[in-house]
DNA sequence: CTGAAAGCGCTTACAG
DNA sequence: CTGAAAGCGCTTACAG
């Protein structure tokens, strides 16, 4: 093990004879040996160094291990962000959710996570609590960190706070919403990936009524829901019932108040909201149930209730692969993608209407 | 609003006078501008700009109004990643989960947030499926990007190779497990909060025993829960029984093969696996079941269940605080914060063994 | 095969 | 009140 054996060509204090603990700092707490240290305690110019690290061709092996001993000695390890900003990109995503308190957010930053890790992305995460000034300032707070792309779920209001980011070449996509049912007045030229609410709608509705319901009920924000609530239209239009008649935009608390014999939830705090109003001996008594996303240990809640189920985990790969592929320079026109729902009955059974 | 009426001093082509777009590339995609060349816009040198963006003392009126016309004009927006690498500080923490299958994390994850945010950090993550060499890797890149401190959820297996990362001063806390219990080798000086399993398992089995439980079986791996055990065990001999006798280490499958009337789950999904198991009608029946950690629509569920819950936001915000404390310059020797545990009834009503 | 210089986009001393 | 130079830790051209 002959390493050392060269004179040493001390870049800042001139030439140094200490074998051993040539870098003034050793191990001190808060100090990072840089490129510069290790070569001076190798004897080679930085360059060589950077060759080194990367593997660069055309260095011998002789100063490549000199070069390698005093990486392992000082405990050298590269500053990415310093790589990075010389660069030009920065590797890094950034993820908007809404509220970790909804486990589709986690599901999506799993899927999130599966795609873009493999391609050497690291995430910035935040939540927003569906507030729109919130969602803003975190965003732009990635923004300025200098992400090479951005993962939103956009709350309602206007997005125009990223049209300059988006031009300035942050790749952005979309989830779980589009910012349009987000009530943004703003065109956003990006991608989109979230569940087929319409086709959601439509699938649940058109179940209940094969069940022999005829007064169904709709839960939710007829904006923010609004593809939902069009499937369920158009279901409700096909087999020739009026939808209006039916409860639209029923509140929880007044299910008994209507005459529905099952009603469609458009989000999973209404969904638990009516099974518990259900689960309440003094409530309305039996009702179809279904809700728009499925959750945790549903099969083991009871009343039952059938879910329209999508795959959060699938949104999230989804919206990765077109932001690794938009970050590998494709320039094709914004999509939208759509991920499939199914309908899921979930808990003991459902409850037709005339009891039968 | 006479701004550019004095003469341009371009910094690099020399003079130019066409006030209205002055930067070379406008506001094309994927340029942005930089300081320099708010600089060159506003005829100023690049440290007035730099004083006019950190609202620094000592600039004209005159020339403030200047600059942030050119700020304003070219859509300038300082790069924080080039500006935190001649700090020294990246402003980033790093939070390392299990799964985010498990909402515990994404609820540690919140808490985080709320805390950190306050603060400016800006937070990176990612998780690990509890597989040490992915924790390592990931904790690793972050590290690369040099993070101010850590947040670490502690998989199987050793952690030495985070010795370094502290020692170069890394701030560091484990959180939910402490490294101990994770089979580390080391001796980690580092903060932890976490549950306090052992009085969760003494009140949990105290509870039982109160209700005239007298076999109480034990589902869950006794190392990494081993805390949780200590506190069985504490409960059982206080009261004069033997655990060793009661199913210790059961197997939810073979809950009936045991005389146990009662039983405590280590984790989620134990208690799950046992809830299915029980709700099984060819399963063993009536059994008190009380799990270590809250879950959604738990009072919900069918057969009933207590649990042995705790507060993970909670958890998030202490180390969140710890951390914020340790980067302030808190020096004092590290902490172990065990967060307290409550007990709580959920889904329908308790099994005493003889029915009564 | 190896290195000295310039630069990524900012800030930190230091001069005028 | 304002600015020219050096530097954070790396990489990118370019020379020997």
């Amino acid at each position: 093990m002959n390493k050392q054996v060269s004179t040493m060509r001390g870049a800042g204090n001139g030439a140094r004879h200490d074998g051993e603990n040539d870098f003034p700092h050793g191990h001190a707490h808060g100090v990072r040996p840089t490129m510069k240290d290790v070569a001076s305690r190798a004897g080679v110019a930085l360059k060589t160094v950077s060759r080194v690290v990367n593997g660069e061709p055309g260095v011998t092996q002789e100063t490549t291990e000199r070069v390698l001993g005093a990486i392992q000695n000082l405990g050298f390890r590269r500053n990415e962000s310093a790589r990075l900003l010389r660069t030009g990109r920065t590797a890094t995503l950034g993820f908007i959710a809404d509220s970790w308190a909804d486990p589709d957010f986690a599901a999506v930053y799993r899927g999130l996570e599966d795609v873009v890790g493999a391609h050497g992305y690291l995430l910035y995460a935040g939540s927003t609590d569906s507030d729109a000034a919130r969602e803003e300032r975190l965003t732009l707070a990635m923004c300025a960190r200098r992400v090479d792309g951005l993962i939103v779920t956009p709350a309602m209001g206007s997005h125009e706070y990223l049209v300059p980011e988006i031009e300035a070449g942050v790749a952005t996509v979309f989830v779980m919403r589009s910012p349009a049912t987000a009530g943004g007045d703003t065109v956003l030229t990006a991608d989109a990936v979230l569940p087929d609410e319409r086709a959601g709608g439509r699938a649940a509705v058109a179940h209940l009524i094969a069940q022999g319901h005829r007064r169904i009920g709709f839960l939710g924000d007829g904006h923010r829901s609004r593809q939902l609530l069009a499937g369920y239209a158009e279901a409700m239009r096909a087999a020739g019932l009026t939808a209006d008649a039916a409860g639209l935009g029923l509140d929880a608390s007044e299910l008994d108040k209507d005459r529905v014999t099952a009603v469609l939830c458009a989000d999973r705090p209404r969904t638990e909201a009516v099974l518990r109003v259900l689960g309440n001996s003094a409530g309305p008594g039996r009702m179809a149930v279904i809700g728009f996303g499925d959750f945790e240990l549903a099969d083991l809640v009871s009343p039952g209730l059938t879910v329209v189920s999508y795959d959060p985990t699938l949104i999230g790969r989804t919206a990765g692969e077109l932001l690794v592929r938009r970050l590998a320079g494709d320039r094709t026109p914004p999509r939208t993608v759509e991920v499939p729902i199914r309908l899921l009955a979930r808990g003991s059974a459902e409850f037709p209407p005339d009891g039968n």
